[in-house]
DNA sequence: TTTGCTGCAAATGCTTTGCATGTAG
DNA sequence: CTACATGCAAAGCATTTGCAGCAAA
């Protein structure tokens, strides 16, 4: 249930808190904006103030349970945090976010940063690209 | 000099420009925001207007001549585009970026991308972390 | 009841744009 | 002379904040 995780992470329960997570977690849609994440809520009849959605992600932020990135440099999106780490592909044509891991790279990052003397917080490896995917062939906007 | 790079890409040679790409390819400072171009340009007593700055930065990175990025997520950063391709290292404490270049790490994302299907246009690694130096215990703003 | 949460509107910070003037080619 | 550049001030957008009213514990 969704109810623990914000317990565990020292938040009340409150309506918009869950149903954003629950969004998140059960939604369509993944790396939302803040603006899709209150878009989303609308659209479902569920009215939560856009303040609300933006104090309420930093709060799962900073609570690990969702991750922020940007893929666009303009706009944040955010997901929630999954067991298994991953990385990003980015479709320049239809902003399509695919994702993937790779051991060697997670290695290699650890040891650049080990030779320079570095203790490692936190990464991002975004690739840019266009997806060659039939479906890809007009922009499909993910605001 | 200078003036062939502007020639090359298509743009008249006018004083700003100069002092800005002369800025990024001789000063001191590297990864420098638009605003923080704004201000050395300032201290050296060549006034130029941020819009200015910020108008010849994209045109700079349009024509291939400098790259952006987005460490922080709120503020741009440029840097002189180099012939040697390298991925950042930037340090929590004291906002000091560090560059490193890793040949696996970009043939694995070669790999990634053609595994997916993708066309690779750009990329960006940057990881997080504490530097150990000693000269890193106060926060520095590098804005 | 107390402490923390929400919504709204206003404020902020970075970046872009409109427009009149200036200047490279 | 013409097309493009510049500077300033105003506008634009994503995000944050102040504050009065509400709600969870």
């Amino acid at each position: 249930m969704e109810e623990h995780q914000l317990k565990a992470a020292g938040l009340k329960i409150t309506s918009p808190r869950l149903k954003i997570l629950n969004l998140l977690a059960h939604g369509e849609l993944d790396h939302l904006s803040a603006e899709a994440v209150y878009q989303a809520l609308k659209d479902l009849g569920e009215d939560v103030g856009l303040a609300t959605v933006y104090r309420v992600l930093t709060q799962f932020e900073e609570a690990g349970l969702v991750e922020r990135h940007f893929f666009s440099g303009n706009q944040a999106v955010f997901e929630l945090t999954s067991d298994s780490h991953h990385d990003h592909l980015v479709c320049n044509q239809c902003n399509k976010v695919f994702e993937f891991s790779n051991d060697k790279i997670e290695q290699e990052q650890a040891i650049i940063a080990e030779s320079l003397g570095f203790v490692l917080n936190d990464h991002r490896l975004h690739l840019y690209g266009d997806c060659k995917n039939p479906q890809c062939t007009h922009k499909i906007q993910s605001k």
